[in-house]
DNA sequence: GTGTTAGATAGTAATCATTCCTAACAAGGA
DNA sequence: TCCTTGTTAGGAATGATTACTATCTAACAC
């Protein structure tokens, strides 16, 4: 999703984050995206529009962004951390094979809550669910892998 | 939770894991925990036993646990893994003070679906739900630093 | 029990995402 | 426009994790 630069300037600024270039783009960079992607791959977008960006700004602004509750960070996978430009209450479709997240929109799983019994003092305040399994892409390739190593031995 | 030498050594039978000294401890250690530690925390634990183990011993042998299906990885915070002994499906409290993370059984919470309607095709083989939140010692201090902050200005 | 063998262990060295440090720089208010 | 404070970019450092490899040992067959 595009978003017009003074609609970026105008989050930015609810949120009391000051506002530059460079800021602008790693955070569009994030928004259009509908996967989850890296730093490094915010860094390699953002260098096409702005070469001299370093990656130390791409970590420095994404910390930024996430302070002032911007972006959120996701930790599924412990190579390298993963961004969500989507801070609306979403769940995520994790798989196990190409290892991509997606987003879940679903009502019923917003409502949930943990039973104060079991709960013990714990205050809640906020909630994400994990699918686990694979998506198309993979469920196609694993039955041609199937397929393929019946038919050899 | 102590196991005994035998129940464990079933355990890895049963999955197909070799049985060491080293990795009897490694896994006890990590059973007996109700937190959920770091390959770091484990090491610094099973030494005791064996002084001689290399952490390298450790990450190895929490692979192998986790491609055997024994334990599980949790990523929520990015700095270094966390893992977990109890395999049984169950559910996560994270405390955003602390940091620590807890465990939540609730069988209402282990029906959850996502509609075929907007998994597109993604084979869903499991599920986790994490609760972020404050937990009871964090709350107490919370509100201790309220007050002195309050009566501060 | 003994021998065999595949896989496990423990050092050392390497990797690599992320953070630290700092000098130059620029956004935004006065 | 000028000042101040926070931002940027480069290089260096950090530190969890992995790679490599020479022993070593659990498990199985005999």
């Amino acid at each position: 999703m595009k978003l017009a630069r003074e609609e970026i300037r105008r989050r930015f600024r609810t949120r009391g984050v000051k506002m530059t270039p460079q800021r602008a783009a790693i955070y569009q960079a994030l928004v259009e995206r509908a996967d989850h992607p890296t730093a490094e791959d915010l860094h390699r977008q953002v260098r096409r529009v702005y070469p001299m960006v370093s990656p130390n700004t791409v970590y420095y602004t994404l910390g930024v962004l996430k302070s002032a509750g911007l972006v959120h960070e996701v930790n599924y996978w412990h190579d390298r951390s993963r961004f969500d430009g989507n801070i609306d209450l979403h769940h995520h479709l994790i798989c196990l094979g190409c290892r991509k997240i997606s987003d879940v929109t679903d009502a019923a799983l917003d409502q949930l809550a943990v039973s104060p019994r079991v709960r013990t003092g714990f205050e809640v305040t906020g909630h994400r669910v994990e699918f686990h399994g694979y998506c198309a892409a993979c469920r196609r390739q694993r039955r041609r892998q199937v397929r393929v190593s019946r038919g050899t031995y």
